[in-house]
DNA sequence: CGGAATGTTCGACCAAGATCGAACGTTGCA
DNA sequence: TGCAACGTTCGATCTTGGTCGAACATTCCG
C-alpha cells in the first residue's frame, strides 16, 4: 500500500487541544470516534461501515490520525484503529470522555 | 447598529456538539472563550483585546454566538458578551471545563 | 449637532475542508 | 499468476471559513 508505517501522528505531549476538537467536530469523525470507542479491539477501516465514499474515509482516517486521536496498525492489506483514549485524557483530562458521553446523550 | 436584539442563539436544548465543538476549535476563539471565562462578569467586544481586526472579531463572536456558546447583550454601543458555562455544562457535562483546563494547561 | 466609539455587514481574497471517482500499490488466496 | 480486497493518493468540485478594509448604523457625550 502507501508510503511506510511512517504515518504521521503526534506522540502524547506533541498533541493539541485546537486540532483535536477539529478533528473531533465532523460528524462522520465523530461516528468513527464512537464506534471505537465501543469496539472491544481494534476496528479495521471496512468494519467501521462509513455513510461515506472510501477515498473520503481515507481523508477522515488521516484528519483522525494527525491530530492524534487515533492510532492505525497495519496488518496485511487491512489497518486497524484504535482511539487513543489514554493518551487523550492524559493530555486533555476528561475531554474525551465528555464528548463520548455528548454524543452518546445526542442518538 | 445592526438588527434588533434578535440575535441568534440556539437555546439550551438545541445546542449541538458539533457546532460548539467547532466553534471551540479555533485559536483567536479559544482566547475569547478564555478571557470570559477568567472575567468576573460580562466582558464588552473591546475589553477582549484580540489580535485581529474588528471585522474578524466580529464574525468570532457570530460564531460563538450561533453555536450558543456565549450570550450577547446590548448596551448603549457595547455588546457584552457571557461565557453560557451552566448552558453548556448541563447540555454537555463536563465538556468546557475540560476545554478550559485543557486550554489552562496549554499556556 | 458633530465627532468619537462601538460593532456589524459587505465584498473580496485566499485557504481549508468535505466529497467523489479513478488510479494506484500492496496483500492474500485460489 | 490473476483477481479480489483493502486503503491511499490524486485531481476536481463545491462549500466553508478566516481574514481584511471600507462602509454603515447606532449610541453617547461635549
Amino acid at each position: 500500500m502507501g508510503p511506510p508505517m511512517e504515518l504521521r501522528f503526534p506522540t502524547r505531549d506533541e498533541l493539541r487541544l485546537v486540532d483535536v476538537l477539529h478533528a473531533l467536530s465532523d460528524p462522520v469523525r465523530l461516528q468513527m470516534v464512537r464506534s471505537l470507542d465501543r469496539a472491544d479491539g481494534a476496528l479495521a477501516c471496512v468494519e467501521l461501515l462509513l455513510p461515506v465514499s472510501k477515498s473520503t474515509g481515507s481523508h477522515h482516517f488521516k484528519v483522525l490520525r494527525e491530530a492524534g486521536v487515533v492510532y492505525c496498525r497495519e496488518k496485511g492489506t487491512r489497518r486497524y484503529y484504535t482511539l487513543r483514549r489514554d493518551d487523550l485524557d492524559a493530555r486533555f483530562p476528561g475531554l474525551i470522555d465528555a464528548v463520548l458521553l455528548a454524543d452518546a446523550n445526542a442518538s
